[in-house]
RNA sequence: GCUGGCGUAGCUCAGCGGGUAGAGCAGCUGAUUUGUAAUCAGCGGGUCGGGGGUUCGAAUCCUCUCGCCAGCUCCA
């Protein structure tokens, strides 16, 4: 008789006899699956425990803390929800409820809002369920009879996904070309029971309610039902769940530390920036000590683009309708535009984007392919109008500074002008203290070329450069089909900040539209005239977008090159307040930002105000210091480390001044 | 833009069965002359986001509006 083999999740195996289900294994071997385990993979597939493997195939156990373990564990943990939504609320209807990158959600259209009070109620609910060991039980039944039974329930959007299954195969309409061949056969669907919720539900599900240990309901939101802003709007209860209540209280002490890092909130504490009501949603104002820190940046964003054979630029902040409308913003992209002003009869708009005057300049003198490639770079402040509900502190913005830049270059510089530009990128955030990356590789879909601008063949030259430039480089990268501009190919890179979250900050992006709506050329070394290439990119986006980002990824505690105030100079008592003003002269002297802190305050006040403010060095100057010439360091978040000569101090500070990874010359 | 929630001193918040506002921190003044994460005392500070309404009377009730927050959608 043919045995099944079951992988456990130490890489041990244990044979199964056919014909049981693959639960029977749990409580052979180690006493702990039973425990851990929540479902099984076969043939690639998960699947519920209950299933019951055909002879001779090889079962592999997923633990609830493996990637498809935890999905699935808080799948069931949303139906085990919606199960107490729906004892508590018999009148709710269900949509959707998936796992998703921290927990669940699920979607109910319920008769009357659910206050955030309630929350606790349902949490209670489910614990409540979750203590009677709830079978998950699946039933298999073939479509129409699955019609019959929601439109019984009176479970409308059930019916509705039903009823998308039936004509598509599929309950993703907007995914039926990629889901193409695989989707569903065969007319059965299958549902899943947890006591009297019953739900449409692909599976598979942990076996019952008691696996469920460690969840939390954490908020509510309103959404769109199929993510529709036409179709009603549903309540979307979010939580989440682990396998372990420590994990639990992880998860949850991170979000706790994202709050603390939240860059609002040190925006204002550390007096760095703010938006004001007065002057307009997404506007923002640098503080001085935030604006040191822009200073700090700008200055190094210039020196390192000089270096690498950018010129730079400046350019006006409005142009005239008719600029708008040769570079085409006016037909697609109006709707973000700020409305114009009239001067003399004719309308200027704000400018959304640098590119047009950067091309302006390119095209003010003949350009031969000697002059190519030719690298503009400006920080230059541009305003969108982006809608309301999507403005968020610093890192959605109506107003902001891109450092950007346009290479105009020959089709054959293109990969390795691409090359260059992640040659800077990637150093310069490393220098900001980001040293993980995600590179995206967006490129045209093949079937449906013609709703892009340029020829097939520019398309497959150009991608062809991007992809060649990201595999040299050795990094992994993802490339997604159909996402690529309608004007070009592009690459954009996130960084990874220190609680793991991505942002994406740079992008490079091939253009053969602008070209063409300008008319740009070149004098080729066959004394014709060719079109060159144009592409746009930006390293760290905007300036208000990656300063908040950093603000959040340091915790406000800036690396030294960057802090506002980078040494607090403390005289003990008054009569130290000369030498104190003689050591700050001489730090600032040396470049360092110094401020003394001689407030009518004792030294742990003064030394604790600057902590709080986050000061990476602190300088204790009393008796003792004045006499032979020293400072009392005390360096931020760290115990004291003594008194040294001053002359030391300065020579370690000034070499700390300058950014770690400055990048290899040009 | 949409749904829900929230706007009280610079910040965090209390007060809200209607009777013209309060704490802590911050700030200012004074005493103290301070040695590594908060010295003591005193003082000032709010047309309760804005407009309109109900009422003898509104921070509190109603309504419109602006802004913020969460989410949706969007993100060239």
């Amino acid at each position: 008789m043919a045995h099944v083999e079951v992988i456990l999740p130490d890489g041990r195996t244990e044979q199964l006899h056919s014909g049981c289900p693959l639960s029977d294994v749990l409580h052979k071997g180690g006493s702990d699956l039973a425990g851990r385990v929540v479902a099984a993979r076969l043939d690639g597939k998960a699947v519920g425990l209950s299933t019951v493997p055909p002879p001779g195939s090889r079962v592999e156990l997923l633990p609830a803390d493996s990637p498809d373990g935890l999905y699935i564990l808080r799948h069931s943990t949303a139906h085990l929800m919606a199960a107490a939504v729906q004892a508590l609320y018999p009148d709710a209807k269900f949509a959707i409820g998936p796992p998703v990158e921290n927990g669940f959600y699920y979607d109910i259209d319920l008769p009357k809002p659910l206050p955030a009070e309630e929350l606790p109620a349902v949490e209670a609910k489910m614990r409540e369920l979750q203590a009677e060991s709830l079978p998950f039980e699946r039933v298999e039944m073939p479509l129409e009879e699955a019609l019959r039974v929601m439109e019984g329930r009176g479970e409308t959007y059930k019916v509705e996904i039903l009823e998308t299954i039936r004509r598509y195969g599929t309950s993703r309409p907007d995914a039926v070309e990629e889901l193409k061949g695989e989707a569903e056969t065969g007319g059965t669907v299958s549902l899943y029971q947890t006591g009297a919720f019953l739900d449409l539900c692909r599976g598979p599900h942990v076996p019952d309610t008691a696996f469920l240990r460690a969840f939390k309901l954490t908020h509510i939101a309103g959404a769109y039902w199929r993510g529709d802003e036409h179709r009603p709007m549903l309540t979307r209860i979010y939580g989440t769940a682990f396998p372990t209540a420590e994990a639990l209280e992880q998860h949850l002490y991170r979000l706790e530390e994202a709050k603390r890092r939240d860059h609002r909130r040190l925006g204002r504490e550390l007096e760095l920036f703010s938006i004001e009501e007065e002057i307009g949603p997404g506007l923002v104002l640098w503080h001085p000590k935030g604006a040191i820190i822009r200073d700090v940046i700008e200055t190094f964003w210039r020196k390192e683009h000089r270096r690498r054979g950018y010129q730079l630029v400046y350019t006006p902040h409005v142009a005239r309708a008719h600029l708008w409308d040769v570079s085409g913003h006016l037909s697609w992209y109006r709707d973000y535009m700020f409305s114009g002003v009239e001067v003399e009869g004719q309308e200027y708009l704000v400018k959304p984007m640098n590119c047009p005057f950067h091309i302006l300049i390119y095209r003010s003198q003949t350009r031969s392919y000697r002059d190519l490639p030719l690298r503009l770079g400006e920080l230059g402040t541009v305003y969108r109008y982006e809608r309301s509900g999507v403005l968020h502190g610093l890192l959605r913005v109506r107003g902001f500074t891109q450092d950007d830049a346009h290479i105009f270059c020959r089709p054959e510089q293109l990969e390795s002008e691409v090359a260059d530009v992640l040659e800077l990128a990637l150093p310069m955030l490393r220098a900001f203290g980001f040293s993980e990356y995600h590179l995206v590789l967006s490129v045209s879909d093949p079937n449906h070329m013609e709703k892009y601008a340029g020829s097939l063949e520019q398309w497959e030259r150009a991608e062809s450069a991007l992809e060649t430039v990201l595999e040299k480089s050795g990094m992994t990268f993802d490339r997604v089909k159909g996402e690529a501009a309608f004007y070009g190919p592009k690459i954009d890179v996130s960084l990874v900040d220190v609680l793991g979250r991505q942002w994406q900050c740079g992008t490079i992006q091939v253009d053969f539209n602008m070209p063409e709506r300008f008319d740009l050329g070149y004098i080729g070394e066959d004394g014709k005239s060719h079109r060159p290439l144009m592409v746009h990119r930006a390293l760290l986006g905007s300036l208000e977008r990656f300063f908040g980002i950093l603000i959040e990824h340091h915790g406000g505690a800036f690396p030294f090159w960057l802090a506002p105030v980078q040494v607090a100079v403390l005289p003990v008592s008054e009569r130290h307040e000369p030498y104190a003003q003689e050591v700050a002269d001489r730090l600032d002297a040396a470049g360092v930002r110094v401020e003394i802190d001689d407030r009518n305050e004792k030294v742990g006040y003064r030394i604790r105000h600057a902590e709080v403010t986050k000061v990476p060095y602190i300088g204790v100057v009393g008796d003792r210091e004045v006499e032979k010439g020293l400072i009392s360091v005390r360096e931020r978040g760290r115990r004291e480390r003594g008194a040294m000569p001053l002359e030391e101090l300065i020579r370690e500070l000034s070499e700390a001044l300058y950014p770690p990874v400055p990048g290899p010359a040009l």
